[in-house]
Parts: C-alpha cells; sequence; structure tokens
DNA sequence: CCTGGAGTTGTCCTA
DNA sequence: TTAGGACAACTCCAG
C-alpha cells in the first residue's frame, strides 16, 4: 500500500479466489474473521475496498483491461497455489506492459534467503534460527500509514459488496464464535500492547497453563496480515528493555516457529499433502475414522482433550499447550492420521494457516522436519493435572464436572461410584465415558512407530 | 576430515 | 519421594 500511494491514485481490491485454492479452499471459521478484517480495512479506507470474487487472474486481466491502470501492487503469499497463479499474474501483467510490484509484508526473512553453508535448506529449526535468521540483518522496520493516500472513488460496476462474497455461512455459529475476539489492525494493535503490558513478562513459564492467559492471541491477527511481524517483533524488542528475564526472548522463538514453517512449505511444497520424512508413508493409520466425530465434537471422555476441542469450537481458537495434547491424542492414542486432525483445524481456527497447521501436524506426529520423536506420547490426565491444576480451563468449557472434586475432574472415569453420585455426574449420560484405554493404545503406538526403523 | 554435543513442548521405570 | 536413565535417529555445527 505506501508504495502504491507513493506511485499515484490507488484502486484498492480484495479478490476472494476460490478457483485456484483447490483442496485448501479457506476454512469456515477463517471466513467468519476475514469478513470482519476485510470490514475494518474497508472503514479504514473510507468504504473504497473493492471485492471480488473468483479466479484472481481473470479478474486482474478485466480490470487492467478495462480501467487505465499503470501498475498493480500486492503483498507476496507463500502458499504453493499462491505462488503459481501470482507468477503467472505477473507475467500475464508484464506482457500487458502494465508495471507488476510485489512485497513482503508478512515474514521476517525471506524463504530464499536463509540457507546452510551447502545452499540447502535447514530441516532443524535451532541452527536455522540461530544461524540462518538471526546472523542476518534484524527485520526491516515497519512502515507508517502512508502520509498521503489518494483512493479512487469505486466506479467499476463489477465490483461486490462484501456480503455478496457469502463468508459468513452459518450465522449462528459464527455470531457466537467471534464474541470474543476483536478484529483489525487497530484491535491488533490493542492485543499487541496489552499482551506486552501484561503477559511477556510472564510469556516463558505462563504461556504452558491454558487457564493464565498469558499466550499473545495473536496469530489471527498475523495471518490476515492486520499485524505484521515486524511490528511484533520491533515492539517485542522494544518492551524487552523494561523487561527481567526471558520472556520476550522466547516469544521471539515463536515468531521464529512460524517463519520456520513458512520456510519449509517454501521449500517442500509438497508439505500440507505428504509426509515430510517419507519413512512414514509406510506407516499403518488405523483404518475408517473411528472415535473422530467424539474427538472433534469434545466428547472422548478425556477432560483435557474435550475442553480443547469444545475452545476451537465454540473460539475459533485453542491455547498452544492444548493443541499438542489433542494432537498427540489424535496421533498416537486414536493412531488416526495427521491429516485428519489438520483437517478439522483448518475448518476450525480463526488462525488456520497453511504452513503452521502442516508443519505442526506433521511435527506431532513425528513425521516432520525437527519432530517429536515416536515415544513423547503426551499422557492427558498427567498433562492436564500439571497444566491446569486447579482446573480452570476444564471448568470453562466442561462445566459439567464441576462436581467433581479436584483430584477426579483430570480423570472421571475413576471417580468412585458414591464419588459420582454426589456430584450428580452420571458417566456416559451427563459426561462421556472414555473412549480408549491410554496405557494399551500408547503401547500401540509405540510398537507401531518402532516398527518404522 | 573427524568427532562430540545439542537439539521446543514427555513418560515410565527403577533405584 | 524423587532423580536419573531409557526410549531413536538424524541434523547441524563448532572445535
Amino acid at each position: 500500500m505506501s508504495a502504491a500511494a507513493a506511485a499515484g491514485q490507488v484502486l484498492p481490491i480484495f479478490i476472494l479466489d476460490d478457483i485456484n485454492a483447490g483442496d485448501w479452499k479457506m476454512g469456515s471459521a477463517s471466513r467468519a474473521w476475514l469478513n470482519g478484517s476485510l470490514q475494518a480495512l474497508d472503514r479504514s479506507l473510507d468504504g473504497k475496498l473493492q471485492f471480488f470474487r473468483g479466479d484472481a487472474r481473470a479478474i486482474i486481466a478485466t480490470l487492467v483491461e478495462s480501467l487505465p491502470i499503470d501498475a498493480v501492487y500486492w503483498n507476496r503469499c507463500y502458499e504453493p497455489w499462491r505462488i503459481e497463479r501470482d507468477a503467472q499474474i505477473k507475467s500475464a501483467l508484464v506482457e500487458n506492459g502494465i508495471e507488476a510490484h510485489s512485497y513482503n509484508a508478512s515474514l521476517l526473512w525471506e524463504p530464499w534467503t536463509v540457507s546452510k553453508g551447502d545452499g540447502t535448506p535447514y530441516r532443524v529449526f535451532t541452527p536455522y534460527y540461530r544461524k540462518g535468521c538471526l546472523s542476518q540483518p534484524a527485520p526491516r522496520q515497519p512502515l507508517d500509514r502512508p502520509r498521503e493516500l489518494r483512493l479512487v472513488a469505486p466506479a467499476d460496476e463489477n465490483g461486490l459488496s462484501l456480503a455478496a462474497l457469502e463468508l459468513l455461512a452459518t450465522p449462528d455459529w459464527h455470531c457466537n464464535m467471534l464474541k470474543d475476539w476483536e478484529i483489525g489492525e487497530q484491535a491488533a494493535q490493542r492485543s499487541l500492547e496489552s499482551f506486552c503490558a501484561s503477559a511477556l513478562e510472564i510469556y516463558r513459564q505462563g504461556r504452558d497453563f491454558p487457564a493464565t492467559g498469558a499466550t499473545s492471541r495473536l496469530s489471527p491477527h498475523l495471518h490476515f496480515g492486520e499485524l505484521s511481524p515486524q511490528q511484533a517483533w520491533h515492539r517485542i524488542e522494544n518492551a524487552a528493555m523494561h523487561i527481567e528475564g526471558d520472556g520476550p526472548g522466547h516469544f521471539l522463538r515463536e515468531l521464529a516457529w512460524r517463519e520456520f514453517s513458512y520456510y519449509l512449505l517454501y521449500h517442500f511444497p509438497q508439505l500440507p499433502e505428504r509426509n515430510f520424512n517419507s519413512r512414514f508413508d509406510d506407516f499403518q493409520w488405523l483404518e475408517g475414522d473411528q472415535g473422530l466425530e467424539a474427538w472433534q465434537h469434545g466428547l472422548t471422555g478425556f477432560p483435557i482433550v474435550d475442553a480443547g476441542m469444545r475452545e476451537l469450537w465454540q473460539t475459533g481458537y485453542m491455547h498452544n499447550r492444548v493443541r499438542m495434547i489433542v494432537a498427540s491424542f489424535l496421533i498416537k492414542n486414536m493412531l488416526l492420521h495427521w491429516r485428519t486432525g489438520a483437517d478439522w483445524f483448518w475448518d476450525c481456527l480463526v488462525d488456520a494457516d497453511l504452513a503452521s497447521n502442516s508443519a505442526s501436524w506433521q511435527w506431532c506426529a513425528g513425521s516432520g522436519a525437527d519432530a517429536a520423536p515416536y515415544f513423547r506420547i503426551f499422557n492427558p490426565v498427567l498433562q492436564s493435572e500439571k497444566f491446569d491444576p486447579q482446573g480452570e480451563y476444564l471448568s470453562r468449557y466442561c462445566p459439567e464436572l464441576d462436581g467433581l472434586p479436584l483430584r477426579y475432574r483430570h480423570k472421571p472415569w475413576e471417580a468412585p461410584p458414591e464419588v459420582l453420585k454426589a456430584a450428580g455426574l452420571r458417566l456416559g449420560v451427563d459426561y462421556p465415558e472414555p473412549i480408549l484405554d491410554l496405557k494399551t493404545t500408547r503401547e500401540r503406538a509405540l510398537a507401531r512407530f518402532k516398527a518404522l526403523a
């Protein structure tokens, strides 16, 4: 936008392109967020944002033909289908004598600028970050809002209304889901500020406790470009000067994990579909989708898993620690393919991001880069007791267990009948019986993963 | 060129 | 009760 504004009059457009996206059309939760995000953006552009829907190649071709356009400006995207499409757009523009300018607005380090001494990409995070990224010049400073922005009034009758993009498919659901969020650039700035003020100092330990609220919750803002990683990086560095301890450093590392995911997706475009480590191609996942629906709906009988899956459904978000727990449960205990979980997250998360989602699910499965070893199988009861010791997170999403004494709330099936009765809880009626046995499924996973070697 | 150490996030068993 | 080792294999780099 800055470059376009400096060049002359600007016609700001947004294209919803489901044509080229293939299997990776935006999920339902993301669409709902996008709707709010576009609303906010349009407002900040005096209602002059133009909306389109369809094949971006054709839409841009039509626009440059019918309007006096000298140059087209956009920010780079890194999903394989977008890279391919944008390359086509660029060459078509250049062929027609129209300038095409693309910029980096969403990554701290362009993926092609980071490589090992031998020229091949990193496969391990720490050397990627320390040697590959931190030895480069620091990320650029964020840009100010353009001083002068001359926007062209919408004149083209092809432009659609925001509503015509039909981003809100299921109104009741998204209203409820979005009620805890504020969307848009200004909201993103407020979130960043409040994170710096209240949680950054305790981030290192606090981030592991889902009831604490010590995570930044910036991921959807970053995903939709309401906040750039440059803004976050420099704001955190600035805050670090007034903070004891290494909270800021750990948050910067998390930003770098986001970068690493994009880096992997760029260098291994098959990441969303194929095992990064092809040895896993032979892995014997369970046939069918047994238990998948219970997992999706938060009805597995394991409170921490169910709380996480309900948080996801109700808010479009899940705390990071709990994401690992539910992923380990699906992959290792239920023995379902990581794609099954990735697909559900893709549809339900407001921060759904092809790079992070694919890389993280593969990391949990053990097939990914720098992945968790196969024997690292989370025990949902121990995790719950350790990271939600007071049961506050459980209470938020599984309130039907509130009557149980704390020690049984993490594992209601162990409560004696009289305790259940006193709590007014009927297992299998008010709350599910566990859908599987932790010990035997753990051993099954260990055996199958070991067989890969 | 070789080698040793370190590497996001765990669990279980044994002493 | 608690601490330490086992549970792999591989990538990367510093010495």
